[in-house]
DNA sequence: TCCTTTCCTTGACCCAGATCAAGCGCAGAG
DNA sequence: CTCTGCGCTTGATCTGGGTCAAGGAAAGGA
């Protein structure tokens, strides 16, 4: 999701102010209006299963408020998050039945939702719905792809700094924050989740977390809320060759 | 790519038996023809680059012939293969000026393209290309994720039979041999390539195909050819949860 | 108030896979 | 036919991160 795309967001519709910006930036009033009648909210508590992999799913939709985690399980229970889902993040997969991951909400989590098959049809009709949820895809094909770097060929401390480097693009997009004098983010996983989702144990989460505090790349205010005093050199930490990087 | 489809696209256009189907498999014969006056094809030898991370790139297209990778470098020469590409796969980001990643071809490489600029234009007026286009994203997006489990959570020999019954699945499909008494493969990696794509070195890509050999998973014909007598034995190795799969 | 639970930290030790190093085998060049 | 180089194998050793284990701290709940 863009810089741009974000804030239209902001001043979308007031019901929903996120999600038909995110799902289609250039409707005309039609077609919200149809967006606006099909539409439904549904909340889920810290914790949560939003949808079980495997399961037939019925709806797509966008979150509107709180974080949500793709993961994916083997037999013995080893597990790795796939995605991270914050507000205007798309879930659900137009033509597919199934879901191949979990879903769960990390936080309390509000979605904004469409049954699966109108929402289809509307996208058959709709050439905008169809080529915005591409743009959306491929954004995230390439942040998955940016992922399979992180978890294929970095240390520890790389994959640490790197998480928290685009949880810290994503939230300042999303606040919009100046962030001249360093940039506060409020780590909405716990140490576990940060493990599964970097490839490690919670172990080696929690040493290299204060490693990095030691060294003066964070500063940690209480277990969650992490300052981050300089944006280059965490950038540096993570081994990312430049500042810019992918829409995650 | 699902295997109706591959199948489609063998019966596809003459010229170019698979890519018209591949981009479009219910296109009309007005569409089609469109297709074929934009068309035109590039060879790559073995080796050679097709596109480099950062570049403009001016085209998209499908792979007809030949295997090309899809990889991310670190400054430090660390490097992740993030995507496969076989006959039949789509290269190319629409609506996007610049690649993210190096495209090389591993083995001599045929490409059917189309330059990108006309090709959106198309797209947005056929609705049915922007749709096939989404779902090949998300099989895509799918196998991605898929593979970030394979990173991040498996042992060396899980990944190397991961690794293996992927790519098993993907020749069988394009082959169709029906693989009753075991399946064939053409190795088309080197043992480096094969590290970058598991997140390993070379020297433990070696040792693991030779614990499997031991093992009588896997039998070696020559270096490359591997024979896989027991696909479901492959699978258990690979630490997979069910012999279906996603699309790769 | 104390107790329980959940999340986190830190230490001690171990092992899978990395690193360093040597050598094999085959294909193409001379 | 030998030489050379590349891809591959195998051995020896090292180490980053996993595993096991012991608490600490903060947030409810009784």
């Amino acid at each position: 999701m863009l810089l741009s795309d974000t804030l239209m967001a902001k001043e979308g519709c007031s019901a929903c102010p996120i999600r038909h910006r995110a799902v289609c930036a250039r409707c005309d009033s039609d077609e919200l209006s149809r967006l606006e009648e099909m539409k439904y909210y549904r909340t889920y508590e810290a914790g949560q299963h939003i949808i079980w992999s495997g399961d037939r799913m019925d709806f797509v939709g966008s979150v509107v408020k709180g974080i949500a985690t793709l993961t994916q399980t083997m037999e013995d229970g080893r597990t790795q998050m796939v995605g991270l889902l914050l507000p205007s993040d798309f879930v659900g997969r137009p033509g597919r039945e199934g879901s191949a991951y979990d879903v769960t909400a990390t936080t309390e989590v509000v979605m904004c939702c469409f049954r699966r098959k109108p929402f289809e049809r509307m996208m058959e009709e709709t050439p905008h719905v169809a080529h915005r949820l591409l743009q959306m895809t491929l954004d995230e094909l390439d942040a998955a792809r940016e992922w399979m770097l992180v978890l294929g060929r970095k240390t520890a401390r790389e994959k640490i700094a790197s998480l928290l480097s685009i949880i810290a693009r994503r939230s300042t997009l999303l606040e919009q924050q100046a962030a001249d004098d360093g940039v506060a983010i409020d780590l909405p996983l716990t140490r576990e989740a940060m493990a599964d989702y970097l490839g490690l144990t919670l172990e080696t989460v929690s040493r290299q977390v204060s490693a990095l505090k030691r060294d003066g790349v964070i500063v940690l205010d209480g277990k969650r809320r992490i300052l981050i005093p300089d944006m280059e050199r965490l950038l540096e930490e993570a081994g990312d060759d430049s500042d810019g990087g992918l829409p995650v």
